[in-house]
DNA sequence: TAGGCTTCTAGTGTATGCAAGATGTGTTGT
DNA sequence: ACAACACATCTTGCATACACTAGAAGCCTA
């Protein structure tokens, strides 16, 4: 049976793209693999044409990369590469904050303290997940702060492509507690309209979350957990 | 005379790609518009194969939207989003130059002052092609400068959406003698590595960009233009 | 034996043909 | 007259065949 045999409704080159996605984040197809367009195509039982289109797609969300003429390879993610993507989230957080802060309204104002209040129940109480979605909002109000269509976008769209690591991170231990006191001093900063002091806390608090995240992930392989 | 014609080296689909970018950008493909592959391929002297990859490509980058078996239709953009992908684009370049201020070597500087220095011939030819070329160019070793290759990437694939804008208000009356100069203080500044100085530069530079092209598209819209 | 050149081949880029789905139109029934 | 259905046509999605290029392998020469 073929894995893209499943949702007949979707055209095949969407069904060979969900599918190679699906293999690669779960490291079936491991970075560095060249991806021969016959031999996709073979496996899926359907000819080049749709396996190209898959393909393209694939490149334009930047799971492989193409080399014109020579195919493309699967781009992997390495601890650096994460380490790279955190710096770039930090600075693209910080320049929301930024300019969250020298135009958010009043009213935004406030609600961005609303949440920041609420938060404190649920570090108190341990959940995870609660603060977590909370956190989300808490980004949301920023980048819609930012009032720019497109940058608010761009910055969801890369926080969700980060979804995963950062979630991680919140587990390692007093990690929620130290998150949201640095979630304050973003806070005071924007209410300040100071938005470089902003910014300079937001770098520091994504910093943070990087350097809680690789010691966590270094304590689980010394572990052994996968 | 084919718009596609120039550029022999690129894929046809490339060259297809970047024109009806660029019939995009420039107005005379309106929003909304349909994109018959027979017809455009008719018009480039070339199969719909390599016609339906570059839509396939300006559907990933966002310029038209795609629905599947009933062809794409160019994307709106309005004046307000533009503007909003400009702001983006300028902080991101801000961003970018500021941590290569930082962290490029002397090597990479050195390569980035010859850019500089080469660009002036084709400023004074007013070879706009040229000058976008080695235009690119300069922007790559800066985000290569930033020694981190996720922000490299994204930098570069923010840059492939704007292209076809950067083009446009290229064409603005004395903007490349302008444009040159403005990169020449950006320069100057990460010579003396103030990573600050310089995103203040790029930001600055990017900001006229944005009022290049806003005059220039004013000025067509005004002349009936298509 | 090492280096450069030629040839060969695997694999991508492009063209064309066929099939299936979507839209528009004409007809028919109420 | 209006609505619903059937059909015709147009356009996209996919398959297959050909062309061209980048690497690889082999060959020749120094």
């Amino acid at each position: 049976m073929n894995p893209a045999d499943d949702a007949p409704g979707l055209l095949l080159s969407e069904r060979i793209r969900i599918a190679l996605a699906d293999e690669i984040t779960a490291g079936s197809l491991v970075p560095g693999a060249t991806l021969d367009e016959q031999q996709i195509g073979d496996r899926f039982g359907a000819s080049r044409t749709p396996v190209r289109e898959a393909i393209r797609q694939l490149a334009a969300v930047g799971l492989v990369e193409m080399r014109p003429r020579r195919g493309a390879v699967v781009s992997g993610f390495t601890t650096q590469r994460i380490i790279d993507m955190f710096e770039m989230s930090a600075e693209i957080e910080a320049m929301c904050v930024r300019l969250a802060a020298y135009r958010m309204n009043p009213m935004e104002r406030s609600r961005l303290a609303q949440l920041h209040e609420d938060s404190l129940a649920m570090v108190e109480a341990g959940d995870l997940d609660a603060y977590d979605r909370l956190n989300w909002s808490f980004h949301q109000v920023i980048y819609e702060g930012t009032h720019n269509a497109f940058i608010a976008e761009q910055a969801m769209a890369l926080r969700d492509r980060m979804a995963a690591f950062r979630r991680t991170q919140l587990r390692e231990t007093g990690r929620p507690v130290r998150s949201r006191a640095e979630h304050g001093d973003v806070v005071a900063a924007i209410m300040r309209g100071d938005g470089e002091e902003a910014a300079r806390c937001m770098r520091a608090h994504m910093f943070n979350a990087s350097i809680a995240l690789e010691r966590f992930t270094a304590k689980r392989e010394e572990l052994g957990g996968g």
